[in-house]
DNA sequence: TATTGTTATACTCTATAACTATA
DNA sequence: TATAGTTATAGAGTATAACAATA
């Protein structure tokens, strides 16, 4: 009977545990973030909205919800959230007047700038037990197992 | 303008985006597994509460809550679950009337034998475009970063 | 008829505080 | 007083169904 109070590791895996590892771990990258965006009023899900449309200039809503994997009734409540705060707005589509295109404020992409720099911040505290290449390796090997959204 | 259905993988990543894969393949590792144990009326919180207490062999509901980094109030749950089905059992512990020693029935050691299987097939599924070396290197890493409960 | 955005709803998960019985 | 278990509650995350406007 070794070290029941466990404050300093993983003792008890179950087996078929790489799963659990990895919501493990998922689990405290996001709260990690989460406690990083929490003066600027945001979390992790709206740092994901807020880059995504940042990286395709005008995306519909629908297509946030597929790109991020994210439910649309879900992306509605997000895009709400940021457009309270004055960080992205919702435009007309002339192409198609039932979409809305989300865009970026001006305020929005100073935003994104620095939640970028948190996350990165969050990256490296979460990381910081492995190498530069441990780390390229770990990411090489996550994205070919973290798969379409959803 | 490219592939905004995205249906095929990861496109749109934020910066610091390894917290943000870890979440999302931990995510999926979760609602995997979830899935597969549903025939049996089980989540997989319910399977790391019945892996832990065989494990060890009678453990506090104080110590699992430790051990699995869940908060005492839902580890009240899961054992409420858990015993209602006949998996476990809570043994008056003689050195401490306060604590309630979880047992595993017999019927809890061959469901969690089977589910035991059943994350193992989980995990290969998740794992499937990786190596057997690739494989283990992805769970030696997450060791190193997943750290402690909570 | 199908699709976009939206609302409403529900269930899980997480986290906190307070209560009880024991220590 | 401190701790183990318990209860209640609230918030975030996730998922589904249904509806209005538009295609």
């Amino acid at each position: 009977m070794e070290c029941t109070s466990s404050p300093g590791g993983i003792i008890d895996v179950p087996a078929g545990s790489v799963g659990y590892l990895l919501a493990r771990a998922g689990g405290r990258a996001i709260r990690d973030l989460n406690r990083a965006l929490e003066p600027y009023g945001l979390r992790s899900r709206h740092y994901t909205v807020l880059s995504a449309s940042a990286a395709r200039g005008g995306l519909s809503q629908r297509q946030l919800g597929g790109v991020l994997g994210v439910d649309p009734s879900a992306v509605v409540a997000l895009v709400d959230d940021l457009e309270r705060a004055g960080l992205v707005k919702r435009e007309a589509d002339p192409e198609d007047r039932r979409t809305r295109l989300v865009t970026l404020t001006e305020r929005g992409h100073t935003t994104l700038a620095r939640a970028r720099e948190l996350a990165a911040e969050t990256d490296s505290a979460l990381l910081g037990p492995l190498s530069g290449t441990e780390r390229a390796t770990l990411e090489s090997l996550l994205r070919r197992i973290a798969g379409p959204p959803g």
